[in-house]
RNA sequence: GCCGGGAUGGCGGAACUGGCAGUCGCAGCGGACUUAAAAUCCGCGGCGGGGCAACCCGCGUGGGGGUUCGAAUCCCUCUCCCGGCACCA
């Protein structure tokens, strides 16, 4: 080989660098509203920790990738990206090392930034935001407004989690094993004044949407249905005896109204402190509230209760039922009050057993009796009701019907739904997040920021010391305020949302962030939003319920606002699986990461794309093998040399193929076309990216075997075809092939390839001959070939003729193309 | 406990609607080039057996059973692994 002297060695830094430099000066990937067919790709953008890792490298190769295709597919792709910029994380940093939050954050959002350049993603940069911009916390401010009006957003007290030595609330995140993950207190449950949003009034909605969700992964769409956790009962009143008031309980089981031996409370239950209170009984209320409060939320109790010694009467047959307090009941599901049927419930009959109630049959089962001196658990499954008066005799799904019915009639109970969805709690005291947007008005009372004075700012001079506390309190500046009302002494809310309020609705801020007069251009919006939503949303799955959820809900909120026109926020979701190494997640704290800086460094940003891409499919788990990065980086290079090699010997770009071709150019053509068919349905349909690059290998593979004597114009269709196939996965050494292979535009520019069906048809094919199921040989034979010939070729192979012998042959299967099978 | 996902060579993973199990890559083995090594290139490769060889036979997709001309794929059942939720009334 004479040329081969002259290769240049591959240097992916030169190469990475030229190119990034070239798309970033002609704003390459920079997109506005327009003509043509638009699609929306978006990944979940990252919290500025620092640094990138390897999770993010593959969720934004798998992003680009998708991104890019259907950018050379001729569509408008939207492919924005940004900063998920308030969090804990930037005010510990401040506390330890003295940083202000700001700073710390903006340093890593340029570092990070910089890190995504150098991997080539074809973001539209100037699309960036970062959600701690009061450009972009102003319209979150506004949309609390308006849902503050709305009763969509309010202040309630609730249970939270509680460090006394923090002095904070935290997150159910923050709880690990019952601790405070800062500090290993002891967390305590406690009531507190908090903001709210009403999810709940969506949970119907959220609930019933899941179904249209056809492109997102089962798993996903399951969690969300069990987390919202809808059950459908009855809700029935227990009137006290011999005072005012009464237990309203929820029971998914109506038909069980007549087992009912006892009522139990939640130890929280605003009756449980009023039924004892001035009795001995006080203290053990007391003490199981208390034991209850402090237990880890993993270990299993022991049913323990404390009879109040008050009494309330049952709907229907006017008897007198002792209440309990039950450390088993949780106050936040239901109506914190359950009625005790120890025969059907199998709580109800552990607790029955341990202090001595009794146990009556109302349901009795097909087959043998149920008889409550030997039962050994509950009987929770159906049957007939009886020892129910008039219900006697209907079986279980019949009688909830009736007796809700009856319940319903006499005012005593009503048909009800219940949810373990909870309303959200938006409220931190912390620093470093957007500051709700009210004011307490010594004379009016809580009073909303007019719109007009929005933004409220976020201090930057505030003290961080970690004593505690919401660290805006103690700023004067910021708390003292006139009351927009009545001019008189206000004070500000100190408390700042959630983070998790930002990502609710960042995908529609990126139509127009750059837009100070409304959150969202109308343009804009109705082009890349429209009803549609994102077109493909991509992430970890450990945001299956949160993030995806609060998303959903906030789209919704703000389509009852009329802002967006849209039911759901993303079409397609794609949930891809963890980095693993060394059989655990990839992870700081295993100390088993690998820098994502050092890959590129060493072997550059394409070969750690590729490996992102080829290790596993994308919704699963992906072992890292430093191996295998070596294996990319080794096909890169082969791919390179071959194109130099090769480069004097293709026919000019565009060249017309020949009339007609030998086998080998044949050959060569047909791979090429089904390489394009394969990887546009990988990639387009299936997202299955590891075998198309599989098949881009074998074509390479098959190229290189003919490089020397197959036709000069197959031959540039066929590398052509591999580099415009990857591009999407290596655009730079892609995008510098092409060039080398003397196309004077960008591949960028050049499409993608269209499969020519003609050229996938052969005149022979090896049919493959099974004998009773049992593979026994192959036969060559023509495509159009009758069944007779067929039968007749696989009749006349000696292996096949071996095992069929002299018995006849009774039956054959025939599948055109695919096999032959023989029945003897 | 409930819900969901998974189990295929030494490893990561292919096999689309039931039709040649193991594409591609890694690791391995043999060879070429080299003083040598690296890099690169060529070849071999599920397991067991037969054959100088082309090839042939048996077994084989976590275990057991079934449906089918034919099962990694469908059905029943069991085992193990991963994830989510969890006294949810």
């Amino acid at each position: 080989m004479a040329g081969e002297a002259s290769i240049p060695r591959y240097d992916p830094a030169a190469v990475e660098t030229k190119w990034q430099e070239r798309w970033e000066r002609a704003r390459t990937y920079e997109v506005r509203a327009g003509d043509g067919e638009p699609v929306y790709v978006l990944e979940m953008f990252p919290y500025p920790s620092g640094r990138i890792h390897m999770g993010h490298v593959r969720n934004y190769s798998i992003g680009d990738v998708i991104a890019r295709f259907r950018r050379l597919r001729g569509e408008r792709v939207l492919h924005p990206i940004g900063w998920d910029a308030f969090g804990l994380p930037a005010e510990n940093a401040a506390i330890q090392h003295g940083a202000h939050p700001a700073r710390w954050t903006y340093d890593n959002i340029a570092n990070m930034r910089a890190q995504l350049r150098r991997l080539g993603f074809s973001y539209d940069w100037s699309r960036e935001l970062a959600t701690c911009d009061p450009r972009y916390y102003r319209w979150e401010q506004l949309f609390f407004l308006r849902m503050l009006e709305r009763g969509l957003a309010y202040k309630g007290r609730s249970q939270v989690n509680w460090c006394e030595s923090c002095a904070t609330v935290l997150a159910n995140e923050q709880v690990v094993d019952g601790r405070c993950w800062r500090c290993d207190s002891v967390v305590r449950l406690r009531e507190l004044e908090q903001w709210f949003f009403r999810i709940t009034a969506y949970a119907e909605e959220l609930l019933r949407d899941l179904d249209r969700l056809t492109g997102w992964p089962e798993r996903v769409v399951t969690m969300q249905r069990n987390w919202i956790g809808r059950s459908e009962g009855a809700e029935i009143r227990f009137p006290l005896d011999g005072r005012p008031g009464e237990i309203t309980a929820f029971t998914t089981r109506p038909d069980t109204l007549f087992g009912v031996t006892f009522v139990s409370i939640a130890p929280e239950h605003p009756l449980a402190r009023e039924l004892v209170a001035g009795t001995e009984r006080a203290a053990a209320v007391e003490a199981l509230a208390e034991r209850a409060r402090l237990s880890a939320r993993d270990e299993e109790l022991v049913k323990e209760g404390v009879p109040t010694g008050a009494f309330c009467r049952h709907p229907l047959t006017g008897e007198r039922v002792p209440i309990f307090v039950a450390n088993f009941v949780v106050m936040g599901y239901g109506t914190g009050a359950v009625m005790g049927v120890p025969a059907h419930d199998q709580r109800d009959f552990e607790f029955a057993r341990a202090l001595g109630l009794p146990i009556m049959v109302v349901i009795q089962p097909e087959g043998a009796p149920l008889d409550p001196a030997t039962m050994t658990e509950a009987w929770e499954g159906p049957g007939r009701m009886v020892r129910s008066g008039e219900f006697d005799g209907l079986p279980s799904e019949e009688g909830k019907r009736r007796v809700v019915a009856a319940l319903a009639a006499r005012g005593a109970g009503r048909a009800a739904m219940t949810y373990r969805l909870r309303d959200w709690g938006v409220s931190r005291q912390r620093y470093w997040g957007a500051p709700i947007p009210v004011v307490y008005c010594e004379g009016c009372g809580l009073v909303p920021v007019p719109e007009s004075d929005l933004p409220v700012l976020l201090p930057e001079d505030v003290v961080l010391t970690g004593a505690g506390g919401s660290p805006l309190a103690g700023h004067a500046g910021f708390v003292e305020v006139a009351c927009p009302r009545c001019r008189g002494r206000a004070r500000r809310e100190t408390d700042t949302f959630d983070t998790f309020v930002e990502s609710s609705w960042y995908f529609a801020r990126y139509v127009s962030p750059w837009d100070d007069g409304t959150p969202f251009d109308r343009r804009e919006l109705d082009y890349w939003l429209g009803t549609r939503g994102v077109d493909q949303y991509i992430g970890g799955i450990e945001h299956a319920v949160l993030h995806l959820l609060y998303a959903r809900f906030f789209t919704k909120v703000l389509r009852d606002l009329g802002y967006v026109a849209l039911d759901e926020p993303f079409r397609n979701l794609l949930t891809q699986g963890m980095v693993i190494k060394d059989g655990a997640k990839m992870s700081k704290s295993k100390g088993n990461v690998v820098d994502p800086d050092y890959l590129i460094e060493r072997y550059g940003a394409d070969t750690a794309r590729l490996f992102c891409l080829f290790a596993a499919p994308p919704e699963r788990d992906l072992d890292w093998s430093d191996q295998g990065v070596e294996g990319m980086s080794r096909f890169l290079g082969r791919l390179w040399r071959l194109v130099w090699t090769v480069r004097d010997r293709l026919a000019p770009p565009g060249a017309p193929l020949p009339g007609t071709m030998d086998e080998t150019a044949r050959t060569l053509h047909r791979r090429t076309h089904e390489t394009i068919q394969r990887v546009t349905e990988d990639v387009g349909e299936r997202l299955r990216f590891n075998t198309a690059i599989a098949a881009v290998m074998e074509l390479v593979g098959a190229i290189a075997d003919v490089q020397d004597d197959v036709d000069p114009a197959v031959l540039r269709e066929a590398v052509d075809t591999v580099l415009r196939l990857l591009a999407p996965f290596v655009p730079h050494v892609a995008a510098e092939l092409w060039e080398v292979a003397g196309h004077p535009d960008w591949i960028d520019r050049a499409g993608w390839p269209a499969c020519d069906t003609s050229a996938l048809v052969r005149e022979r094919i090896e049919l493959p001959v099974q004998v009773n199921g049992k593979l026994r040989g192959r036969i060559l034979v023509a495509v159009d070939a009758s069944v007779d010939d067929i039968l007749a070729a696989a009749l006349a192979d000696e292996n096949v003729r071996a095992h069929v012998g002299e018995r006849p042959v009774r039956k054959h299967v025939l599948v055109p193309g695919r096999m032959l099978n023989l029945v003897v």
